[in-house]
Order: C-alpha cells, then sequence, then structure tokens
DNA sequence: CGGCTACCTGTGAATCTCCTGAGAAACGGC
DNA sequence: GCCGTTTCTCAGGAGATTCACAGGTAGCCG
C-alpha cells in the first residue's frame, strides 16, 4: 500500500484548532481499516465502532466530527442508528455506505437531513470529497464557500462538477472528475500510478495498471489542448499537475 | 455522486439574527426524526415533543417561531392543543401533520385562523415550504425574504405556483412544481438522483428511481423546449440548474 | 546507436446511464 | 360515478463511458 500525501488544500480543523475527529463505523474489518487509514493521512483522528452499539458509545465518547457509518450493521438498522445518534448530537454529519443494490429502497430517509451516502464499491477520493463537502456544510451557516479547486488557470468546482480552464469550459466524465480532483488536491506533487489507482478507483477494481495512463491520456486531451501543458510525467515515478510556466 | 444543497439562499432568521425556532410535535419518532433533521438542515433550531402536554411545555419553555403539529395525539385532539397553544402564543403559525382520509372539515377550521396543513406522506420539501410560508406570512420573521426564485429567466412564485420563463407562462403540475423548485433552490449545484427522491418525493415513496429522471423529462419539455437549455444532466452524478450562458 | 522499458494513444467492444413513448393506475373535480 | 389529469411502471433505444488490447513513441542506459 503506498502513502499518501496529506491533503493539500484549505485544511478543514476544528475552531480551537484541533484535529478533526471523525468515526467510522463498520463491521468489515478491511474496510473499516481501509477507510481509517484513508483519513489518517488526511489528518484526521479516526475512531472505528464495529457495530452500532459501538458506535453510539464512540458517538457519545468521542464526540466526532463526523461519522462514517454502513447501514448493513449486525445488530442495528442504519435508521436506527441515525436516530439515535441524532438523539445525542443532531447535528454531526453522517456518511452512509450502502451496497449498490440497496441504494433504491433503504435509503429513502437517510440523506434527508443533509447526510449523504456513498455506494460500495466507492473510491477512498469519492469518501473524502464527500467528507469535506458533509463538515464544509455542517460548519452552521458559515459562509458558503464554494468548494473550489484552482490550480493555475485551471478551476474545478466540486459543487456544479464544473471545471474551467481559463475561460473554456470542459466536459469531464465521472471518472476524469474525480481523477483530476485528486491530483488538484495535490498540486506539485508526484502521485504514483499506485496512488491514483487506489484513491481515485473502486477498492474492487481488478483491471489493468494502465487505466491510469489512458485517463491521464484523456485529460490531457482535454485541459492541455493547445495549451501550456500542466500535468507532467515523471517518469519512473508518476504524474503531477502544476501551473504553467508560462507568465 | 451528491454533495449537499445548503439551505436556500434567503434565509429566514430572527430580527435579532438569532435562528429561526420550530417546534415539531409527533408521537411517531421516526417522522419527528426525519423532520427534525430536514429542518435542522434548514438551518432552524428544533425541538420535539411526542405529545399535547410535551408541545405546551415546550411551547412555553422555548417560545417557537413555527409548530410543526400532528393531529393525531396519543392525549390530545389537535383542535385542544391548537386552543391552548394559542393561550399561551396566539402568534404562533402552525403547520399541520394530518392523515389523508382526515375529514376535511375539521382541518379547514383549524386553519381558518392562517396556519396551513399537510396530508400524509408529504414531502419535505413541501413541509419546508410550507413553513417558510407561515413564517413569512407570519412576520414574526424577517420579511425580507422574497417567495420568488429566480434562476436566469427562469422564476418561480412560491406563493402563487406561478412559473414563468421569460415572459411565457409555464403550467406545472403539483410534483413538476415541487422538483422545479427544489432544483432552484440549489442551484448551480449538482443533486443525485436519491436527494431529489428525498426531498421532493414523500417518505414513504418505494417506486423506481426513474421517476426522477421521468420528471426531469417532463420539466424540461415545459421549461426547456425551443430555448437555451437550464437544466442539465450530469452523468453518473445527477443533475443541476443555471442560467444558459447567455452572450 | 541499439535495445530496453515506460509511457502514450487509437480502436473497438461491453457496459452503463439516461431519455422518452406508451399505457395502466390513481386521483380529483363535478 | 364519470372523465380529464396526474403519477408512475415498464421497456426499448440512443448515446456516453469505461476499459482491454496492442502497436507506436520517447526517454534512458550502456
Amino acid at each position: 500500500m503506498p502513502s499518501f500525501p496529506a491533503a493539500a488544500s484549505a485544511d478543514l480543523s476544528r475552531p480551537d484548532g484541533s484535529p478533526v475527529r471523525v468515526l467510522v463505523v463498520d463491521d468489515e474489518a478491511a474496510l473499516s481499516d481501509l477507510l481509517s487509514m484513508a483519513l489518517r493521512y488526511e489528518g484526521w483522528e479516526v475512531r472505528t465502532a464495529a457495530d452500532g452499539a459501538g458506535a453510539l458509545r464512540a458517538a457519545r465518547d468521542a464526540r466526532p466530527d463526523a461519522v462514517v457509518l454502513d447501514v448493513m450493521l449486525p445488530d442495528m438498522d442504519g435508521l436506527e442508528v441515525l436516530a439515535r445518534l441524532r438523539r445525542d448530537a443532531p447535528d454531526v454529519p453522517v456518511l452512509f455506505l450502502t451496497a449498490k443494490d440497496a441504494v433504491e429502497d433503504r435509503i429513502a430517509g437517510l440523506t434527508a437531513g443533509g447526510d449523504d451516502y456513498v455506494t460500495k464499491p466507492f473510491s477512498l477520493e469519492e469518501v473524502v470529497a464527500r467528507l469535506r463537502g458533509l463538515m464544509r456544510r455542517s460548519g452552521a451557516a458559515a459562509a458558503r464557500s464554494e468548494s473550489m479547486l484552482v490550480v493555475g488557470d485551471l478551476v474545478l468546482n466540486e459543487d456544479s462538477h464544473e471545471v474551467y480552464r481559463g475561460d473554456d469550459s470542459i466536459h469531464l466524465t465521472a471518472t476524469e472528475f474525480e481523477l483530476l480532483r485528486f491530483l488538484m488536491r495535490n498540486p506539485r506533487r508526484v502521485l504514483s500510478k499506485a496512488q491514483i489507482l487506489d484513491r481515485v478507483w473502486s477498492y474492487d477494481f481488478g483491471g489493468q495498471a494502465n487505466v491510469v495512463e489512458l485517463y491521464i491520456s484523456y485529460l490531457r486531451r482535454k485541459i492541455d489542448a493547445g495549451r501550456a501543458p500542466m500535468i507532467h510525467t515523471r517518469r519512473g515515478a508518476g504524474y503531477l499537475i502544476k501551473p504553467g510556466e508560462t507568465a
């Protein structure tokens, strides 16, 4: 497992400067570990629980700033955990993890309060991005800072999913968007293909590693076409994005 | 996939700047929780009660700016709660929750005083909209909040339910209207089908997620027909509304 | 300069998402 | 109760997206 760069962009941190605390609730140890690792690399403090009861206990003790919650737990239904969680901590944002096929019926109501969810198998980038979004917005009535990533004249808006290079609007597919977001969250930093694969693709992706090359190629065609290139290859190491050297 | 809409733009808040306080009275915990979440998400401060006695107590303590009141409570009739509520707080607007088949005439009496009601199962958008309307009219909250939503040349009037694109009046069905309202309350933000389903459709809707696609299709036919499209699809992510890129 | 390796990218197929017409069912006004 | 309207299911089809494969290209080393 490659080591991750810490998040670069405007860091969420609590008013008193202490680190953000996240509670991860999942009974599958492998997933729980994977998530913990990824969230710790974001600089967040992670605590885990394996069932609903443990989650409620942990929530009470640790007073997390956000919760990642698997809707399928051995002892409790997701809705129930949510309801009881809300009794103690009405404002904690919750990110649900759910199986792909469960989406249609069980999600109903879960996201109604501004919470969010991702379906398994998810990509770590997605989880992190969603968590950031949730926390940003739960920062009660905090000025609606638009979640924009900016590198040189390249601008990515996470809310509207719009991307601009200079004045030109650029259409990206879902995967391209996530890849670019990952690059832009780590500007001027070399990211290996393995890292990219780990973060941007779902954890169960079993394909060829050269999808990354392929998508880098797609991105270049769209954002670097005819302009000063911002996506650079470090042969044998990986890729990085940085503003063009142009004036 | 989705990141969440923040509360709508024109924010209701009390003259002194403190958050709006809403009291939710319902004996069904699930509903009460769902409502609390949705209302908190609007930036309001929510307090709950499970019966008439509790409601009166809470009303006295918390002096809410609005009350959401289930007409069927274990200990008291809705009429009675209302009457006694009014003794303490003659001007608090009340939104009644009532079963579909409940006698219309009694409700009619209840709402004669400027209150309003919604029938179960309701959609969260509807409850929120009604509450906003009540508070706006009661004048308790700041009056500056418009009942109009404007995105580009598209105008939606929440009071009259009129919709105009430019000079053309557009007739929408109830569901179309709520969907458009939700989109317009979150302009330039990608809303996932799940989010839309959660907010616009009733909490007990168990159908196919592609109703959303269907209604988006209807809306486009009515508001985008022949014009610069304002409703956009973000494949794999959701939909968003934004003004056309007018020259 | 030759060869090795890493990277780039055209092609095409499988898959997935979304759009929309048709019609059934539920609703509402009279 | 009847009829127009609205809501929703279903299914086909168009088109976008993802990805494997493979041949081409460029850096790097001796």
